[in-house]
DNA sequence: GTGAACATGTAACAAGTTACATGATTGA
DNA sequence: TCAATCATGTAACTTGTTACATGTTCAC
């Protein structure tokens, strides 16, 4: 999925600037699937403007650039049902902590106590501000979607805090040469 | 994290091909939070092996070209140390399948219902293939690993298995304009 | 006899990020 | 007074993917 089908996808929900676009990717109640800059953001819009997917209005402003006030057209939520159609790519997930844990036995031990500590802080903090989205209410897809990330959320948080302490037993045989490259399909 | 540090860290576990490399981030124990390609994996290894990171053995093959067999060195272990020592970045989810529930009423119903139920049963499969890595053993940090991905997973599971009809409730108010891009933080 | 697995490598391409440029206002 | 928020936009750069090139063996 590209940024395109991104802002579609937002301004089918209301109208809005790049700006407010990127800030609802960045801190909105979707930014735990979904990320995009400015740089892709702009580009994109204006390109789209283009083709007649979406149109703007321009307010005047202070100081600031005038405002531009992009809406999805017939043509561009033709394009967003398309694009929709199409069967979704598997999910992506990425994760440094998780290749910094895999790897463990080569740090010290209080290194990886406080990144293992930083990375629940961090969690725990995300699934409250998912909470309060979701007791925000909003339709059935983004209650679903919020849902989800929350159910993730809590699962991963939980695991840290009950499994944590397992990458400091000392079962210091080093690493396991024989089980890295079997995987369950051979 | 680039795909050397990537590289690196396999190698830290047993020597390997390119190949092998890659196989074990598309099947093995971490390909659920770890990707790369041939076309980002060979250059690296050619790189490293230069800056002495790496060694290798070349071993001839017939018909097949000569396999080359890659161990870390001494300096690519304490670079491969350096890079996991800074902080790991926060981790990254993408998914177009949430997408496209977000936007569920804008597309058939049967539609819908088929894009949830090819999902679950993709994550089904991956979990099993987890859970089957995870009986195997390792070292402290696969299990962990591992470990968090089942975890992730059937939560995941469990959440579109439990809410997936959240989907079909004809509450049809169509998209709800005035949470959006509420977050927490506001 | 057809496709998958084995095995390496390159070049063209895609897609997006980072950093910069500009500048007022507002709150700490 | 210093950082943050608002607001748009571009150009250079990173990073990695896709597709191609080559060729054998093995299983169905």
């Amino acid at each position: 999925m590209n940024v395109r089908t991104l802002c579609l996808g937002i301004l089918q929900f209301s109208e809005a600037t790049g700006y407010e676009i990127k800030k609802s990717v960045e801190n909105g109640m979707f930014n735990h699937f979904i990320e995009a800059s400015y740089g892709s953001i702009y580009p994109a819009l204006t390109r789209m403007a283009e083709e007649g997917l979406v149109t703007f209005r321009e307010e005047a402003q202070n100081g600031k650039p005038d405002k531009k006030i992009y809406s999805i057209t017939a043509a561009g939520r033709a394009e967003l049902v398309r694009a929709l159609s199409t069967a979704p790519r598997g999910d992506k997930f990425k994760s440094e902590f998780l290749f910094v844990m895999l790897l463990a036995d080569l740090l010290p031990k209080p290194h990886i106590a406080a990144v293992l500590h930083q990375r629940t802080e961090e969690m725990r903090a995300e699934l409250e501000a998912m909470r309060a989205c979701a007791a925000q209410g909003g339709h059935n897809g983004s209650q679903f979607v919020v849902g989800y990330g929350a159910a993730i959320f809590e699962a991963g948080l939980r695991y840290l805090e009950e499994n944590g302490h397992m990458l400091f037993s000392t079962d210091d045989a080093g690493v396991d040469r024989s089980t890295l490259n079997t995987s369950a399909a051979e």
